[in-house]
DNA sequence: CAATAATACTATGCAATGCTAGGTATTATG
DNA sequence: CATAATACCTAGCATTGCATAGTATTATTG
């Protein structure tokens, strides 16, 4: 793959990424950050800390997520949990439905 | 649709419409700008001048796009086309390969 | 022929994003 | 105690779509 294509994969993620978060975390119901990172990378779509991180804050910020941390005794590292708020689910929707529009538009394009 | 996901929409717009534009060209074999913004706004990709010019001044310069003045005596303004080159092509190639793969991560997502 | 409208393209600056690189804190292991 | 593994966080960068504003050329109108 050029350079300029991976260019250009850094630039179509924007956006989509907190479109497979979303999705991911209604899937689940309740994830933490590091689970993430895992199930996505698993799923092919790999991705670093200092890419989630401050997705999933951007995101709870915004209402879109609430966030707790585990209370029941789990061994190890505390671990902070996310689950979609209304407001999310409304979003995620939203962002779905915007998506198959893209979809299908280039399918469109590409028929002519 | 929320102020918030207005923002998102500009986000996963990023790099979409390189693969929309590029796309069509493919399909139409020769384009002039105006022509692009009338075409995608009737397929529902509205766009701006100050979208697209730039756009295509960018993909020209990375080598993905030739450029040609109309020599033929056409009435109006003089009219610039675009063409898809080899390397736009195979570039093409790989975003529409990698644009899928993404709907299908997509899908997997959502199915849990 | 001058004035206006329409068409085509260009330039500048902004807000928002994903990524790299680095750092912190807690627990488990030897 | 030292090391590794887990989990989370932050600063700064490059890139993008867009709004805004402007230039240049041609057609139309009076």
């Amino acid at each position: 793959m050029s350079a300029l294509t991976d260019n250009w994969k850094t630039q179509i993620r924007k956006g989509y990424l907190d479109l497979c978060i979303l999705t991911l975390i209604r899937s689940r119901g309740r994830v933490y950050g590091f689970d993430l990172i895992e199930q996505l990378t698993r799923a092919g779509l790999p991705l670093k800390e200092g890419t989630i991180y401050p997705l999933l804050n951007r995101m709870t910020a915004d209402g879109l997520l609430g966030a707790t941390w585990d209370t029941e005794n789990v061994k190890g590292h505390p671990r902070k949990f996310y689950a979609l708020t209304r407001e999310g689910s409304r979003a995620l929707d939203e962002m779905s439905e915007e998506f198959d529009r893209m979809v299908r538009i280039h399918q469109k394009l590409a028929k002519g």
